[in-house]
RNA sequence: GCCGGCGUGGCGGAACUGGCAGACGCACAGGACUUAAAAUCCUGCGGAGUAAAAUCCGUACCGGUUCGAUUCCGGUCGCCGGCACCA
């Protein structure tokens, strides 16, 4: 009987699989379609961090697989993007040059893991075949009106030197390098995901996704109930249109705000106002969304002229702010000091008058010093909806004003169209020409993929042309349409375009035709379980939905929600030496762990299991090495135990069939609900108990079969090379999962607590069928003379406790 | 500012639906084996208290509901995450 050799078993086993493929399709077996974020191909190589959505993804997919399943669970590469992009800036070489080295190394690091990947099925995102679809999806959505170029201040990132989505400017900076962004007048190419928004946020009931991330889309949508209302401009045939959503406070509103950039802005101005009006609108476009939004301080200039309240006929003030956004509702708002934080804060300042139209605990606020922001109380000063309650009011006063024809009810979303090229080099090409006749045409179908062209110099040009627009050969051409000369739209894609749909392409990986055979969609995708970082909930978790949502709508799948299933696991740490705090693993701080070291000190299995038993895999957890060596122990400790019993041959007791039927109820029931680090506890604890028995009788074989098997997923060699010394022939994958009776699983006596008034004061043993008064009897009679006073209640809860309220 | 989540030993963390708080592991201490060390095995390990028990206190803090609260409710403090003038 050897010892436990990590290097021995894994080196075997990794040899049989490749030779003998576990997951196998035999066209019977339900699919089940596990899925990893595929990585972005870095330079830096994996950390120990990277390790732990794999293994968790593996570790179910080994359980499906015990179940039943034929598994879909592929790996691919995320692979355009600007670190490649910036490596070949300072270094001269070519991206794709760079990115295949930097594949090759991760695909060995990952193959480390031993987790089943189906190479076959691998994807690269910069491979022509891949991003010719890429490409064709764009073409389509063009076609349905759902791309489109505008002219318009976007967000720019001056160091990246290019332009951003929304979801890509974290606190006024951008996501990848941090610097400020600051606004740019460019032409885009947009994605109208806001026609989507409506069904994006409904769609989201029905998904078995975290609630935390569910929640960030539903803000990120942002649907908000309310209505528009027209105010007539005093003297002028115009109509300014504002949206609230509080009509009910209508009657309070005493004066209105433009946002800088609306259309009525300059026009609004009287000769009077005029020049001061042109310096605010000015000074307004040049400042950064930063600047804009670390103004806390209010600043605005009154235009001269006044609008019509329609409801009350009053002449109310407008007046033109920053703070009002141009791009939200209509860019105009009207103005309820008295409820209303921003609004009233104008007042102070501008000394506007404020009127209460919500009465606070009955009553008129005298000296207001902050808005009444709540709709609860009942309306005062509002003509003839006094007296109602503003809740109900707020409900109703959408359709009131509607129906009196002083505007409409109507939604509003905070989600903004997605601002979809970049001048940048590494990424996909838009697949448009320019023609002087014909406008924006798109690249015939047979004619992608739109190859990106090699440059000489990959630096960005910072004017909002990416380096493309420097290669004549490339750029001109002709009009597919006209024929005449035209030119090659330069700027490419964000390197969300790839990874919004690649897990259609696993499917069928190899198809020339089409996206995806729909045969094989409909028989493999959606996707039932998705595991990866939180980081991606507004922006690859958003855009792939709204991906599927258009392919759904063409006719290319027949499902409009990508992921079924998502779990977002939680980042692995370093120490920070000086304070203990948890950090970010990296570089620069020298804090990174990397599981090559850890696989050949400890091996594979004890880093699957130490990656899961070093927290809630939802959770962030500091790198521990001693923990790491916990779980090598526990590993040998385990492989001794089973091999200690085989020649034993042990005979199967009552008590162990108990502890077998109990290891795989827990096993089961903490795996399925993802209490990952406490199926480990669990393994050790009942290993703990089983090594107690080899030291009398033993433990019998089918018992360590339940046991191996219940192991494997988490540590497959040993469950692999155990399950063979125990007489198996075929993989332990090929098993099915141990199942459990729960009847089996019960003691005839259990110990339970006896308390006086609510504290422990003994343990008595007590049948689990004893009725209440057999149970008090045992429990009274445990307490012995503990027991003093006049006995008020007694309280039996069967399996649980014996509670004696005495006085 | 608004919205979510969390707060348990020296450390990571357990505790199912309100029922013996601290499973499992790490660290530490003592012991066995060894010439010795490592490895391994055994024992202890929230605090006060005691010769040992008994007993008391203890799940951020204050209060409530309950026979009984880490768990439910109200308030306070602290940490983390999301959004950030979205009318």
């Amino acid at each position: 009987m050897a010892g436990y050799n990590h290097k021995l078993i894994e080196g075997k086993w990794k040899k049989r699989w490749e030779e003998n493929p576990i997951n196998v399709n035999d066209g019977k077996k339900p699919k089940y379609y596990c899925l990893d974020m595929f990585p972005y191909p870095s330079g830096n190589g994996l950390h120990v961090g990277h390790w732990r959505g794999y293994v968790i993804s593996d570790v179910w997919s080994r359980y499906k697989m015990m179940q039943g399943h034929y598994l879909i669970h592929p790996m691919g590469w995320d692979a355009f993007g600007l670190p490649a992009e910036n490596y070949a800036i300072t270094h001269g070489i070519h991206p794709a040059i760079s990115t295949a080295e930097n594949v090759k190394n991760i695909k060995r690091q990952i193959n480390e893991i031993a987790a089943i990947y189906d190479w076959d099925r691998e994807v690269n995102t910069t491979d022509p075949e891949f991003y010719k679809w890429t490409q064709w999806i764009f073409v389509q959505m063009f076609k349905k009106g759902l791309a489109y170029e505008k002219e318009m201040p976007i967000n720019w990132c001056p160091s990246c030197k290019t332009g951003l989505a929304n979801e890509e400017v974290v606190d006024g900076k951008c996501e990848r390098c941090h610097s400020e962004v600051t606004k740019k007048n460019l032409r885009q190419w947009m994605l109208k995901i806001t026609a989507y928004a409506e069904r994006l946020l409904a769609d989201l009931d029905g998904l078995d996704w975290p609630e935390k991330v569910k929640k960030m889309q539903t803000d990120w949508i942002g649907k908000s109930y309310g209505a528009e209302v027209n105010f007539k401009v005093d003297g002028r045939d115009d109509v300014i249109t504002v949206y609230t959503t509080r009509p009910d406070t209508l009657w309070g509103a005493t004066f209105m705000v433009l946002a800088p950039e609306h259309a009525l802005a300059a026009s609004l101005a009287t000769p009077e106002t005029k020049e001061a009006v042109d310096r605010y609108i000015y000074e307004a476009s040049m400042k950064s969304n930063v600047d804009r939004m670390q103004d806390k301080e209010k600043t605005g200039v009154f235009t001269g002229s006044y609008a019509i309240n329609p409801l009350n006929g009053k002449k109310t003030p407008i007046w033109l702010s920053d703070y009002v956004l141009a791009d939200y509702g209509t860019g105009a708002i009207m103005c309820v000091p008295a409820h209303d934080d921003r609004d009233f804060a104008f007042a102070k300042k501008f000394d506007l008058p404020i009127v209460q139209v919500i009465a606070k605990d009955g009553k008129e606020i005298e000296n207001m010093t902050e808005a009444y922001t709540e709709a609860a109380g009942t309306m005062i000063n509002s003509g003839d909806w006094n007296g109602m309650e503003s809740a109900v009011l707020k409900r109703e006063a959408p359709e009131m004003i509607e129906k009196a024809g002083y505007g409409k009810k109507t939604v509003n979303y905070k989600l903004r169209d997605w601002v979809f090229s970049r001048q940048r080099y590494w990424g996909e090409p838009i697949p448009i020409v320019h023609c002087p006749d014909c406008g924006a045409v798109a690249v015939p179908e047979e004619e992608l993929p739109v190859l990106l062209p090699d440059v000489e110099k990959y630096e960005p040009t910072g004017t909002g042309e990416s380096p493309l627009a420097a290669i004549d050969s490339w750029v001109n051409t002709t009009c597919p349409k006209c024929g005449k000369p035209a030119k090659r739209e330069t700027n490419t894609m964000p390197q969300w375009a790839g990874s919004s749909w690649y897990f259609l392409r696993y499917v069928d990986s190899k198809n020339k035709e089409a996206l995806v055979d729909r045969k094989k969609a409909d028989e493999f995708l959606p996707v039932d379980m998705y595991i990866g970082g939180v980081e991606h909930a507004v922006l690859h978790l958003l855009y792939s939905r709204f991906y599927t949502k258009f392919l759904y709508d063409i006719g290319v799948v027949g499902f409009e929600e990508p992921f079924k299933k998502l779990f977002n696991q939680g980042m692995i740490c370093g120490r920070d030496r000086e304070t203990g705090a948890a950090t970010k693993m990296s570089k620069s701080l020298g804090n990174i762990v990397s599981p090559d070291d850890m696989v050949r000190d400890y091996g594979c299995d004890a880093l699957r299991m130490y990656e899961l038993f070093i927290g809630p895999p939802e959770l962030d957890s500091i790198w521990d090495d001693s923990g790491m060596e916990g779980i090598y122990r526990f590993i040998n400790r385990f492989y001794t135990m089973v091999t200690s019993n085989l020649e034993k041959n042990a005979p199967e007791t009552p008590e162990l069939v108990k502890l077998r039927n109990r290891l795989a109820y827990d096993v089961t029931q903490r795996l399925t609900q993802f209490n990952l680090n406490t199926v480990i506890s669990a393994f050790m604890e009942y290993n703990n108990k089983f090594v107690e028995l080899t030291k009398g009788a033993g433990v019998d074989h089918e018992t360590l079969k339940v046991m191996v098997k219940l192991i494997a997923p988490f540590a497959p060699h040993i469950g692999e090379e155990l399950w063979e010394q125990l007489g198996g022939t075929d993989s332990v994958f090929h098993e099915s999962w141990p199942t459990y009776d729960e009847a089996a699983m019960k003691d005839d006596e259990i110990e339970i607590a006896v308390q006086i008034n609510g504290k422990t004061k003994a343990t008595v043993m007590i049948g689990v069928d004893d009725a209440k008064d057999a149970a008090i009897e045992k429990a009274k009679a445990a307490l012995g003379d503990k027991l003093s006073g006049n006995i008020i209640k007694e309280i039996y809860v069967p399996g649980k406790i014996v509670n004696i309220v005495a006085k």
